[in-house]
DNA sequence: AATGTGAGCAACCGCGAAAAA
DNA sequence: GTTTTTCGCGGTTGCTCACAT
């Protein structure tokens, strides 16, 4: 089953991408916006293949990506996101819009996992909530080997909440891009966030504002013209992760996840709350964001600590 | 200084789902 | 309804670099 390589060509180009391979992915999607990777090598020259091109896009070349270590708030949601959808990075990295879902996947395994292990081998306290959850392989295995206790809640409350305060002034220093030296060496470009600046710089610099807006992209609301990323972008303003987790929702919670957007004033949480449509969880319009509001919503409140602390894994072996 | 080893991460591979023919 | 094609996801690989010996 399946469908065969589509690479099996003589003649695709693998490995490392270069800056001129990157110019030229960048001047397509700047002109024709994601999507109909298939046309992307005949139509740019490229010597690579589609699938191929899609990942450097996705994971590399799009606009609002933030690269460099993770700060603690984006390690409590993973593993707080991770224990409760299991090895689904797209979903999780949804909700943290400046992350990829190979970069969450890559940090999981060589950080996080270490982590887990760690903790379960000792006795310490747990800080990050990760120990008591069977979450290695969580939902190949469907085994979950004891309902939550409060403790369990009270972490889960306590890192949403951690995750959700924003230090605004640390945020936009870790968003800052350098410009690229000089003396660039090729083997190392593929690791060179620095070049992916000069290419958007570029990029941006060439680009009529009314090509991004038209673009089928989700790439609204940009400011790439100072560097300074922004959270405006994620791949769930194409709706698609943001759903899957709405019916997770419903079929976790067995009920529909019809809640409102949150009156707190924080701006965070207003400037990510998601409109909820029959159902499904759309992102913000202006901001292309699905919010961590209904979950954390849901989660902290005295219904959905009820049903946590009574909710069985082990009766329910099929939800993830 | 040379070599070995492990960590980190970009990129590849194979699969399933969805869309198109 | 069936087959083919495309896309996106998760698991895995392999390269590069830093550190230890």
């Amino acid at each position: 089953m399946g469908r065969p390589p589509c690479c099996d060509k003589v003649g695709v180009k693998k490995g490392p991408w270069t800056p001129e391979e990157d110019t030229m992915l960048i001047s397509y999607v700047e002109e024709h916006g994601p999507g109909n990777w298939r046309a992307v090598p005949t139509k740019t020259g490229l010597r690579r293949c589609s699938k191929s091109c899609r990942l450097r896009w996705t994971n590399y070349l799009r606009p609002g990506i933030k690269r460099g270590t993770f700060t603690d708030n984006e390690e409590k949601m993973i593993v707080q996101l991770q224990a409760l959808l299991g090895n689904k990075w797209a979903a999780i990295a949804s909700y943290l819009p400046e992350r990829t879902d190979n970069d969450i996947k890559n940090y999981w395994n060589t950080h996080l996992k270490k982590k887990l292990k760690k903790l379960e081998n000792g006795s310490g306290h747990d800080p990050t909530g990760i120990n008591g959850y069977n979450s290695s392989n969580s939902h190949s295995s469907g085994q979950w080997e004891r309902r939550l206790q409060s403790d369990d809640i009270n972490t889960a409350k306590q890192a949403l909440q951690d995750a959700l305060t924003i230090d605004e002034n640390k945020s936009h220093l870790s968003h800052e891009l350098i410009v690229m030296p000089s003396n660039y060496n090729g083997s190392s470009y593929a690791s060179s966030t620095e070049n992916i600046a000069r290419l958007l710089k570029d990029w941006v610099k060439n680009t009529p504002k009314s090509d991004h807006q038209e673009s089928k992209s989700s790439s609204s609301g940009h400011n790439l013209s100072d560097f300074t990323m922004t959270m405006e972008y994620s791949n769930c303003a194409e709706g698609k992760t943001g759903i899957d987790l709405s019916e997770a929702f419903e079929s976790l919670f067995g009920f529909e996840s019809n809640f409102e957007s949150s009156n707190n004033s924080d701006d965070f949480s207003r400037a990510t709350s998601p409109s909820v449509v029959h159902g499904e969880i759309k992102p913000d319009p202006t901001t292309g964001l699905a919010s961590l509001s209904i979950l954390e919503n849901w989660l902290l409140d005295d219904q959905g600590k009820d049903y946590l602390r009574n909710f069985s894994f082990d009766e329910n072996p099929n939800l993830f």
